[in-house]
DNA sequence: ACCCACCGGTACGCCAGCGTACAATCGTAA
DNA sequence: TTACGATTGTACGCTGGCGTACCGGTGGGT
C-alpha cells in the first residue's frame, strides 16, 4: 500500500464520483485523499470491523461479500469507480456490515479518513447527498440481483456478472477464475465451466486460463434477459438527478472521466437493453 | 384512507423508530404526521412512482418488491413498526425504486409529506442519521436474505419468512396465503404448500386456510438455520450504537414500545438463536 | 340454501444445478 | 527441461424445486 498525494488532475481521473462532485465539495476532501494500490483478494474491511477509512475505487473493483460462520457466503454487490465503500460510517453506523474484497491486481484506491469524511459531510449537505445517492443505487443493485438469482438461470446470471465486470474495466479482458465467480455467485465450481463454455460456443467470451474475454457485448446483454440493466439505468437516472438539482453549469464530466465509460456517463446506453 | 392527528401518546406508541428519537427531532416531524388505514395489498408507491408521502409502519407491514416487466418479482424487503419506508427521498432521489405492498389488512401507518421530511432532516443530524441508520439496516437485511436466497433450502427460507412476519405483529396469527408466500419468496406455490405442511408436521407452526399459526418459535428459528438472526442482530446492534452516540439519558424505550418487541429492543434476543 | 370463485392438496414427469470425484492441462519455479 | 501445484474439463447419479394440471373443500355472497 504505497500512498501518494495531490495532483488534482489526476486524482479526478480517477474515481467517477469524486470527479463528478462541484468544486466546493472536492475540495473539502481533495486534501486528505490518498492513494493506495490494492492487490487481488485483499481485505479492505471485514463484517464488524471498525471502519477507519472510505475508499474510492479508481481502478479497482471491490467485491462486497455476505458471509455467515458456516462458511457459506454471496456476493451481494459490485463496486467500482462509479461508487465508493465504506458507506456505513457515512450513515452513522461505524462498523462495516459486510466483507470488501478487491477483485483485482494493482487496482488503485482513493481513500480518505472516515472521520473526516463525516466531518465534510456534516460541513456540505450536497456532498452528503452524491454520497447517500450513490448507496441508495447500491440497494437499487442488490434488489436487481435478487430478482436475478430467484428467477434467472444460471447462464443469464453470468453474463450479468461478467457484464458488471466488464462495465467497471477499461478494457475487455478479466483476469478470474472459475473459482471466484462460483463464489461470487454462489454455485459450484463446475456450474460455471460449463456455463463459460455455453458462451463461449455462442462467441460472446473467449475464455482462456485465468481470464475471459468479453467478445460480443450486446449478445451477452441478450443473454443475461432482462436481468441486466435495470440497476444500470438506475444509477444513469440518479446522476442525471443530481446534476438537475445541482442545476451549476460547470462539467461534470471531464474528459478522462470517458476512459472507461460505459455505465457511469448517459452518452452510451447499454446495447439491447431489453428489459 | 382516513387521517387523523396529533395525540402525542398514542403516536409515540405506534412506530419505534419514531418513538426512539430524542424530544428535539421528534418535535419537528410530530406536528405533520397523520395517521393512515390501509388495506391488504395496498400499494403505496411503484418503481419510479414520485415519493409524495414517508410512511412509518405502526401495525402495518410493508414489502419491498423488485419486479420487472415480464412478470417476474421477488421480495427484497419487509419494512414493520421498527421502520418505515420511501427513504430514497430522504437520500435525495425523488423516486421510489421499488414497489411497496401493504401485507396486512387494517393496519395503520403514520405519514408525513416528503419535503417536510427532507426538511426536518436539513434541520436536524440527528434524525437524518437516524434514519440513515435504518436504511443502512435495511442493506443488512437485503443481504441477508441474498445469502439465505442463494444457500438455503427452501423449508430454511420459509421458516425465516415466517419469523420475519412474526417480529412485526403483536399476536401469533398470519393471515396469509400460500399464494402471496410464494410471490414473495419467489417460488411456486405448491412449494410453498408442500414446505407448509413439513413445518406443520414437526409443530413448529399450525396452518389452517388463509392463516398460519407461530406455535414453536424456536424450532422455527432452529428451522432456518443460521438464515435467521444476523440482521436482526444487526438493528439490535444499529439502535444500541445510535442510543450511545445520544448520550442523553431520557428513556428511548416506553411502556407501550414493548408490545411487539422481538426485534426492536435489546431486552429479547431470540431464543437459540444459532449463527 | 345454494352456488361459485377462491384456495389448498396432490400428483407426475422434468431438469437445472448439486456433490463428488478424477483426469487432463497449463504455468511457473527449480 | 522437468516437476508440481493450480486450474480447468468432464462424468455420474441425485434431488429440490419447477411447470402443469386437476380435484376437492371452504366460505362468502345472493
Amino acid at each position: 500500500m504505497l500512498a501518494n498525494p495531490r495532483e488534482t488532475g489526476l486524482l479526478l481521473a480517477g474515481n467517477a464520483l469524486l470527479s463528478g462532485l462541484d468544486h466546493n465539495d472536492l475540495h473539502l476532501i481533495l486534501p486528505h485523499l490518498s492513494r493506495v494500490s490494492v492487490g487481488h483478494g485483499e481485505i479492505l474491511f471485514d463484517a464488524n470491523d471498525g471502519i477507519d477509512w472510505i475508499y474510492f475505487p479508481e481502478t479497482a473493483i471491490i467485491a462486497l461479500v455476505e458471509h455467515d460462520d458456516n462458511g457459506r457466503s454471496i456476493e451481494t454487490g459490485l463496486v467500482g469507480r462509479e461508487g465508493f465503500v465504506g458507506w456505513t460510517a457515512v450513515m452513522g453506523y461505524p462498523l462495516a456490515t459486510c466483507r470488501a474484497i478487491v477483485q483485482l491486481d494493482g487496482g488503485t484506491l482513493l481513500r480518505v479518513g472516515t472521520r473526516t469524511l463525516a466531518t465534510a459531510c456534516h460541513v456540505s449537505q450536497t456532498l452528503l447527498h452524491t454520497l447517500l445517492q450513490f448507496v441508495e443505487a447500491m440497494t437499487v443493485q442488490m434488489s436487481c440481483s435478487m430478482l436475478a438469482n430467484a428467477t434467472y438461470p444460471l447462464s443469464s446470471r453470468l453474463a450479468r456478472w461478467l457484464l458488471m465486470r466488464h462495465d467497471r474495466m477499461p478494457v475487455d479482458e478479466i483476469h478470474v477464475h472459475h473459482d471466484e465467480i462460483s463464489a461470487s455467485l454462489g454455485v459450484r465450481r463446475a456450474s460455471i465451466t460449463d456455463c463459460l463454455h455455453l458462451l463461449e460456443g455462442e462467441r460472446l467470451i473467449r475464455s482462456r486460463r485465468g481470464k475471459i474475454v468479453i467478445v460480443d457485448r450486446a449478445g451477452l446483454i441478450a443473454r443475461a434477459g432482462g436481468s441486466y440493466g435495470v440497476a444500470e439505468e438506475h444509477q444513469r437516472a440518479a446522476i442525471r438527478s443530481a446534476n438537475d438539482q445541482a442545476q451549476k453549469l460547470e462539467p461534470t464530466v471531464t474528459a478522462t472521466d470517458l476512459r472507461h465509460r460505459r455505465m457511469v456517463t448517459a452518452e452510451t446506453p447499454p446495447v439491447g437493453r431489453n428489459c
